[in-house]
DNA sequence: AGAAAGATCTTCT
DNA sequence: GAAGATCTTTCTA
């Protein structure tokens, strides 16, 4: 029998199941949980505190004319894969895909409390000092983390350098509200807001 | 074909 | 509080 191989994501990585869950369930659920990224300049990590679901019933969601623009596509695998698009032709957004393959369901990570990694994440994000806003929105994450674009359309499920994993961080005052930059879908209530409690 | 808006952030006033 | 940077998609003519 072969030596067991100890990975960075074997104990309390999220599972395929789990991302297969009613994307807003998903949504409200990542909040406490932590994204973990094996950059160049070493281990980055944060607490998800802000979320926003995405669906194809959905008027603000980038699936909602189906499947026909090459930058969509990445929403219409399962559940588990990463879907990363430009905005404003400057930042990037990181989405992690829900329910099966297909649905073009996504849920955007906003926000992280920076965890691992402080000194990467200031170098990265050099003209921020305040480690409040760090990593504070979806753009600012991405760039503090430094993660490169190449992984829009890889599954986070088992993937050596990046992964989200349940660390049983609690979390408190969980607040649901309207997505934030959109026009379209304003009633639905889909972002997720949460305070992270320190370990105990 | 051209224009405008968009799941944003920074730098001004 | 408002504007600018700058790429993709969608809407309008």
């Amino acid at each position: 029998m072969a030596a067991i191989q100890i990975q960075s994501h074997d104990m309390d990585t999220l599972t395929s199941s789990f991302y297969q869950q009613d994307t807003v369930t998903v949504a409200e659920k990542l909040l406490g949980k932590t994204l973990v990224y094996q950059g160049q300049k070493g281990v980055v990590s944060g607490i998800i505190n802000e979320t926003e679901a995405y669906t194809q019933d959905d008027e603000a969601s980038h699936s909602y004319r189906g499947r026909k623009t090459k930058r969509n596509q990445p929403m219409f695998l399962s559940g588990g894969h990463i879907y990363m698009y430009l905005i404003y032709g400057m930042y990037y957004c990181f989405n992690i895909v829900t329910e099966e393959a297909g649905r073009g369901c996504a849920v955007l990570i906003r926000g992280i409390v920076p965890a691992l990694g402080l000194d990467i994440m200031r170098q990265n994000r050099q003209k921020i000092d305040s480690e409040k806003n760090l990593a504070n929105g979806p753009g600012k994450l991405v760039l503090a983390m430094q993660i490169p674009p190449s992984y829009n359309g890889q599954s986070i499920l088992n993937n050596d350098t990046i992964s989200i994993t349940d660390n049983e961080r609690s979390v408190t005052d969980i607040q649901r509200t309207g997505r934030i930059g959109i026009t379209k879908g304003i009633e639905k209530k889909w972002r997720f807001c949460a305070t992270i409690l320190s370990p105990k």
